[in-house]
DNA sequence: AACCGAAATGTAATCCATTACATGAATGAC
DNA sequence: GTCATTCATGTAATGGATTACATTTCGGTT
């Protein structure tokens, strides 16, 4: 494999000077310039990334701590990731966490003093994991739609308090007033926030809040949690005829129950969803939602970090980024 | 940062022994090896990686070719591939290289001399993509799912014939004469050795071949192109009474379609798909269809990709991983 | 006692790019 | 004409782990 010293036989400079113009540190004269960009071409010379790594003590490697790889909003968040942190140069390393709601401060630091990584993302921490902000003088760390409340650590995100509250209010304009939500028992900052942007807008619409309107599904945000979360406020005595789900895959799952139960959407119960997923529009009825931008999340997240990375003066702390509620076919005025 | 030097210092030995214990390569008196494991532990010392791989002449960096990273096959792939990778101490790159069916040439060589990366994996590579063939020898390469035809290069993947021809053949026990297909005008080698799967099927129940019951989707294996393709098939003169798909979502693009014209499914129109995602039984009818075991094939082919790229002795060529064609919902008896 | 060989460990070269410092040439000021 | 300054470039130290080769020690053989 051919190295600088090649490239500077080549080019009849020191290696230094081939440095220089890799790196544009510092002025050489055009003609050399011309010289040692010929070398390299010829050569089709890369840099060594481990000896540049080594020597300026960076491992251009970034982690991302991901709970579930294969689901649809990750996914298109971590393709945001790797795109933009392709571009700057850095390689990513994807850890699975498997759902375990847990971000782990052992895991954490243990990767970090593995990998020597330069910085994180981490796509889901809960609300309260504190620790965090231990280490963020020493490792450069962002958080992608969730993050931990009321601390000074970078973070990315929608402002899910207000999607709620303008999913809510639209079911609410449309004449319902039983209005139920499916939150998710975890303890994501965005369940929490959602469900106060749900109960802003009840307070809002002037609706009295009732315990029989609320379920938690199980934490994995999956199908099978969604239906039973809606069989318990369904089957109650006076159920509602609009529910706001705090996610696409809980929404459809709501969607399936009230099949079950010989109602029909969204002549007898409106559904919303939230995320936004692909598979919303594959097969009647779509879905209403509130569209996610994940990849731009995903893309603002890398920067961000990259900001911090370099220090970069003025680099932000919360990033917010727009939503938008759309309205297809499981919304309807109330009969 | 604590450097071997320190742990050595610490310890009352030389690095080389430090090395020694930490690589295993060599006896070392197990006193003195308690010693330096005592010392490494006190400074939590983690090896430079930047050094060792510079040393060592590895970047310890898989690269992954990728075309849709948030399609669910391969996120699930993906998936696969980072738990083993993460095992066996790689980072992985991964390119999303947009559904550009073409692969191209200049862009894997780019991408192996700027990251000096170990190895390749790739998801999607046309059956006629022999070029690959070339770099054999120098790189390490391993292709996932699809891979070119007729070469030695390293594969792992499922039968795709063998499925096709068992989902066909059942459908033909349950009855049905006239069986549909709804390929995809792709140069996978997936798509051709579906179609040959099928007609092996038809072979076999001694049904005849019809160029009306064959339709090719778009490749994007979208839903609105799977629609298109079952109004072409359906609206034929002698429509069949079952369809067989090259994936799950022309299955759900077919069954939205077939609805569309009041057909019933499975009463009145058999559909099967293939890969088996997650939404396939996310509502109802449940999706018949062929589990391709994708996390499975992500792990193997890392695997896979380990052994090349450590000249393992009978590291195979060509892997193929158990499939299981699933009857749901959406396959019936004929009528 | 002399010698061999294996085992355990140390010394120092090596991987390759970056960069502090050194050198030499050219320019300009007085 | 001399000295200071700047610019362009070269020399060599540096980062940290691995490993070929060197050295020491000790048990065993004759």
């Amino acid at each position: 494999m051919v190295n600088i010293q090649d490239v500077a036989q080549e080019a009849g400079v020191s290696v230094a000077t081939v440095s220089r113009v890799i790196n544009g540190t510092r002025c050489v004269l055009p003609e050399t310039e011309a010289k040692v960009r010929a070398a390299i071409a010829k050569f089709a010379y890369q840099p060594n990334l481990s000896a540049r790594n080594l020597r300026k003590n960076e491992s251009r490697i970034i982690l991302i701590l991901t709970p579930n790889f294969s689901n649809p909003y990750y996914s298109k968040v971590l393709s945001g990731i790797c795109d933009v942190s392709r571009n700057l140069g850095y390689s990513t390393l994807i850890y699975n966490t498997y759902d375990s709601n847990a971000l782990d401060e052992k895991l954490v630091v243990s990767l970090f003093q593995k990998n020597r990584a330069d910085g994180m993302i981490t796509l889901a921490c809960n609300r309260d994991d504190r620790w965090l902000e231990k280490y963020a003088g020493r490792y450069a760390i962002v958080q992608c739609s969730e993050y931990a409340e009321e601390m000074e650590l970078p973070h990315i995100s929608v402002d899910n308090r207000l999607a709620a509250r303008e999913s809510v209010r639209h079911l609410a304009a449309s004449g319902h007033r039983r209005i139920g939500i499916v939150s998710s028992s975890n303890s994501y900052l965005s369940s929490a926030n959602r469900m106060r942007g749900y109960q802003d807008a009840l307070e809002e619409a002037g609706l009295p809040g009732e315990a029989a309107l609320v379920a938690y599904a199980a934490p994995d945000y999956s199908f099978s949690s969604g239906k039973q979360a809606a069989r318990t406020i369904l089957t109650s005595p006076n159920p509602p005829s609009a529910i706001f789900c705090v996610s696409d895959i809980l929404a459809l799952g709501v969607i399936a129950e009230a099949g079950k139960l010989g109602l029909r959407v969204p002549e007898d119960l409106s559904v919303m969803g939230f995320d936004d997923v692909d598979y919303t529009t594959m097969f009647h009825p779509y879905l209403s939602t509130v569209a996610v931008p994940c990849y731009e999340l995903g893309r603002g997240s890398m920067e961000l970090l990259y900001d911090h990375i370099n220090r970069k003066p003025g680099a932000e702390i919360g990033v917010y980024l727009p939503h938008q509620v759309v309205y297809r076919e499981t919304t309807a005025q109330k009969r």
